[in-house]
DNA sequence: GCTTGACTCTGACGTAACGGGAGACTGGAG
DNA sequence: CTCCAGTCTCCCGTTACGTCAGAGTCAAGC
């Protein structure tokens, strides 16, 4: 069983003309010719077509892959074992990015600007080891952000305002609590903690405890989220970051 | 402040030329010149920078990329977003490529041929929606392989055969069960199933019984793998399932 | 004030991986 | 026998840079 050139490239997903490249570089020959000088593709090829594939979609350079294939004592299993390997590395990576992205939309709406280097540490050499894959379920999945796309594409500039309002009304109620000497799990702490996921959920997206709790280690771990709440009132980052334990731990 | 454009190459992780380049197609030119016509890149041109990368990593050219962020009415906040689908949607691609090659390799370990189109289906158009990202999990992340990668390797040719004689051995024991009208949840199915298991963790990686499962389902719902258990004796690729899906449970 | 070495400038040509024709031949359906 | 889609080889075009070349710039050190 063999194919003509117009059945592989379909196949494949490429064009004619992609494999009359790679026949013309010598990277994929097929290995027959019809009378007439027709290119036959067998299931040897199509293997090789296969490699060249995931090889390219993980950026290496033809040339680079016509080495790679043609080293001897590299079997398919080998090339499979490898290939799985490079794809892993570009998912942890691809995780850091959305990850990255999602700091950035995050400093965006709290109206933080990005350290040069935090633009792009992302793009910057990649070692798998150091990256933390749970980070990234933190926000539980990917919807978070869409649904906030959806949600705040619609809002009006009175919803802005009505929203404003209401934070700041919250800031009120708990610095009037930290003032009054409570402890960040008393109820009453506890209770704002709540407004706080409750806020996001009606807002932006639907705020887990889960995700709340990441928020609130955020807002610590990174001083110019603390210093939109320590602005408010020093102390209230870390009171509010306990708040949100204190009540996640109730809660659920 | 602002950066010249040594500094900022190597922030962003691209050469000088490419920054040439890009003025030169009026892609990012920097806000400001000196005197003696030093090129000076302030806060807003390392915005864009950070937003070329990120659609260019996304494979965007460079043309789409002075269009899309040309586009009045596009802020800041609908290009992250944007890039966190576009983003997700490539993790979702490569997750998917993953499991092929897994499913690839798991098909060359037992001796089957992969017919054309499973060879390049993962590379064609995507829709996002029909996958499911939790097949991905069944391998336990991304261990299970390389751990076999490891240690396969290492193997002599003896050992190989030693494999062999046990998948032999253990093939004769489960015929010889079914054979004596044993039921697949009784004992000595399950026994088997567990052996079966043990002799995967042995010889190849940690086989969890989340993953066996997995196994025992591919089996089934693969035609191909099917056929080589089948050879062995008809009815076997169920009574299998069965017994790995009984022993699962009463294990765990 | 002068040198020096690292950095920057503007051309200009080179390259990888195809895309997109042109013009001629092939091969199966009617 | 005729068509029309598919295939052949040749060849020039394109994108996103890489790679010099030759000249000017800048901060540091003597």
């Amino acid at each position: 069983m063999s194919y003509q050139i117009g059945k592989v490239a379909d196949l494949a997903g490429v064009t004619v003309r992609t494999l009359y490249h790679y026949d013309e570089i010598g990277l994929l020959s097929p290995s027959e010719r019809t009378s007439t000088g027709y290119r036959r593709y067998d299931e040897a090829d199509l293997e090789r077509l296969q490699q060249i594939r995931y090889y390219r979609e993980l950026g290496f350079s033809l040339e680079e892959i016509a080495e790679i294939l043609d080293e001897p004592g590299a079997d398919a299993a080998a090339h499979l074992r490898r290939q799985h390997e490079l794809l892993s590395e570009r998912k942890a990576r691809l995780e850091k990015m959305i990850n990255a992205v999602e700091f950035a939309m995050e400093a965006q709406k709290v109206g933080i600007k990005l350290t040069p280097q935090e633009r792009f540490e992302v793009f910057g050499d990649f070692d798998p080891d150091q990256y933390d894959a749970e980070a990234q379920e933190r926000w539980g999945g990917t919807d978070a952000y869409k649904e906030s796309a959806r949600r705040t594409s619609q809002y009006t500039k009175e919803d802005w305002q009505k929203m404003k309002a209401e934070n700041e009304e919250w800031g009120r109620r708990i610095v009037a609590i930290m003032d009054a000497g409570l402890a960040s799990d008393s109820p009453e702490a506890m209770e704002l903690a709540e407004e706080h996921r409750q806020s996001i959920s009606r807002w932006f997206y639907e705020c887990s405890y889960e995700i709340q709790t990441g928020l609130a280690e955020m807002y610590l771990a990174d001083e110019r989220f603390m210093a939109t709440y320590e602005a408010i009132k020093p102390g209230l980052t870390v009171f509010l970051h306990d708040a949100i334990m204190a009540n996640a731990v109730a809660r659920s």
